[in-house]
DNA sequence: GTCTATAATTCGATAGAC
DNA sequence: GTCTATCGAATTATAGAC
């Protein structure tokens, strides 16, 4: 268990780092002077930089696949299916935006092979979302309107939450954010 | 003005590689190589990568202040500010909506003086529609709540619109888009 | 597992001829 | 303005000793 908790510092340090830099402009360099070790140490944990991109994405991206399958194969309703949706991407930015991050917009630099595979999973993602949105319209729960267009929205407001420095304000906890968001998204903001 | 028009191909061509490849990935090299000429020629237009980087995200920048600017200086109601921001930022998208995936993404990679510089800007942009918020909230047209978290609900929906592909939606026109953004915010999705 | 040393590439930028 | 040629720096990754 010893490596694999040397494994684990060096993934806490990579992941901060890489959400920090963007993948092109982190070097091992510098990931190796925050381990406070010699650059050709990383190797012994890791086969290439572009492994542990790999590594790191299919990771979220897993966990956003077990959580939107959930809440697929449950009898919620569309709203409650949506609200699902919020609370999952609330958690998962609390418990750690830089992989949210990472998730958002590293995925570009995985060579081509592995994007593919990795767009394929993030359009069948968003696909489940598109379904709720239509099954909430069919059932008059949601208004009626172009759901590939609501969909975005919804993806919009949710996606980006790891900008927003949630870490800094301490007096903020998930559960206020996500009634305020559930709020934001099905009611908007007028009076 | 011959010099003009072989400067604005340049500059499109570098806004469409910097979009796509960002700006540490994207290589004179492959500039070089869009533009048909060699890579030193690229120097009789730019001083610097770095100064490429800074003269398009900051082009884009002044076209946000000049906007705000106007809204904020308008007899408008916050209800119809809000809207006026909304139509800013979906007629800026379909402009060129390279320039706003650049605005977003590539400012961390300034350097530091300019990036701070650069950051005031926005902040002071963010400000001027939380003020927008506030003032809404104030004459009870918008629900009370944290108006720095509905601030960023409202850029969260606008500020990644970059990134839905629009011009590849032949039967999706502006003016149809400013109105479902314009519900999507003000109303939300449930019926 | 840790280090030193270095191979092999790639990059931004410049010099200088035409 | 265009090209050829090249410099100097930075990068990922490996070889091999301890």
């Amino acid at each position: 268990m010893y490596k694999n908790h040397k494994k684990e510092r060096f993934l806490k340090f990579a992941t901060a780092l890489l959400s920090e830099k963007g993948y092109k402009a982190m070097t091992m360099r510098e990931l190796a002077q925050r381990l406070d070790c010699d650059k050709s140490n990383i190797y012994n944990y890791i086969k290439s930089k572009q492994e542990l991109l790999d590594l790191l994405l299919f990771d979220i991206a897993d966990k956003f696949h077990r959580g939107i399958s959930d809440i697929e194969a449950s009898s919620y309703t569309p709203i409650d299916k949506l609200k699902a949706v919020i609370q999952l991407h609330v958690r998962m930015t609390f418990e750690n935006p830089d992989k949210l991050n990472i998730h958002v917009n590293e995925w570009r630099f995985l060579d081509e092979d592995r994007k593919k595979v990795f767009l394929n999973r993030r359009n069948s993602y968003e696909d489940k979302i598109a379904t709720i949105v239509h099954d909430g319209m069919d059932n008059n729960s949601f208004k009626t309107g172009e759901v590939q267009f609501i969909k975005n929205c919804i993806l919009s407001s949710i996606r980006w939450m790891y900008s927003w420095n949630i870490k800094e304000k301490k007096d903020l906890n998930p559960i206020e954010l996500e009634k305020n968001m559930t709020d934001f998204i099905l009611s908007g903001v007028m009076a």
